[in-house]
DNA sequence: CCTGAAACGGACTGCTGAGTCCGCTTACGG
DNA sequence: CCGTAAGCGGACTCAGCAGTCCGTTTCAGG
């Protein structure tokens, strides 16, 4: 890919817009008919930049995983393991519950953008929490990351602060 | 609905066999022509006994919700809350994730079958055990459920009692 | 301005799954 | 054992969606 015609460029701007937007409000199961008519363009163009939906997707939810991965290696540097803990999965919420369509679709990606890289991050995260005693220990590292995503996805629109206070007090050793 | 044919009243049979086994196994993304198929019928033989898929959905999971109902009633009418509280979850908690696929169509349906009246139940338990104390009171009792159920659905195979036991402790007053 | 490569977009394919229809089959009462 | 209504099942329609193809349009450099 050398230089990008000026349309071109434009289309590919506007397709982002509408995939954001459209993967916002529904999630993974936003149709690319849908987005390609949302950014005024054939579906066809949609696909000679992402040759699949995922390869589209991957693209709108990289800078999210990105600044989340950013906010674990943060909290791995800190030197009190518990409450960074604790502040990096307030922050990863906060992030994650300001568009919970596009965190479906992070979810839906599993490890492919930097999906696994997040994870193995936010696992030594726990463990250095469960090493320093201020989380339980009969849940794996693993286990800790999908049990706090389920309450997040399943409080009604307001709620989700506090469903996250009772799973985190939960967790608590 | 006078009478069913025999070939009718075995055909019927199978396919709640077929359609019971297919739901626990996919939820409810389950394929009419896969039970039909796995039932040895026709898709049609399907169709003119259950009008729409929901409507074989809320056949084969009546008799759990219904068997939810009954645990709820019994906590209704125990004198300690608290207690009748947890016991009520981890019965029904038992009972749901013997067969989670099943469980998802539970969910999947809503209201439908009996579900307004689970719901109304299992509030009303967990108004009690707040009333008593036993219960934190900042979660409405229409809250508690999809809490506790995310928790459970997101749990690894074999894992489901320790995330139950965590939101649990997360729960108490 | 003029041309060729880049980009476009919509028609098309292929798939899956719900729900309908109707000609054929079969149970069963007389 | 026979007539008929109940039952059967698969071919069919309809819709949505991912992904492909190719004739047409448009950009941009010479």
């Amino acid at each position: 890919m050398v230089e990008l015609r000026a349309d071109a460029r434009r289309n590919l701007e506007r397709v982002l817009d509408a995939a954001t937007e459209a993967f916002a409000a529904s999630g993974p199961d936003a149709s690319i008919d849908e987005i390609a008519r949302a950014a005024g363009v054939g579906h066809g163009t949609v696909f000679r930049r992402f040759p699949t939906k995922d390869d589209l997707m991957y693209a709108v939810i990289e800078r999210h995983v990105a600044q989340m991965c950013v906010i674990a290696e943060e909290a791995l540097s800190s030197d009190d393991p518990g409450q960074a803990f604790f502040d990096f999965v307030h922050q990863v919420a906060e992030l994650a519950m300001s568009t919970p369509g596009l965190h479906k679709c992070v979810v839906h990606c599993g490890e492919k953008p930097r999906g696994a890289e997040l994870d193995e991050l936010g696992q030594e995260v726990v463990a250095r929490a469960q090493r320093a005693r201020a989380l339980r220990s009969d849940l794996t590292p693993a286990e800790v990351a999908p049990l706090i995503r389920a309450a997040l996805m399943a409080a009604p629109p307001g709620q989700w602060r506090l469903f996250l206070e009772v799973v985190l007090d939960g967790l608590r050793a």
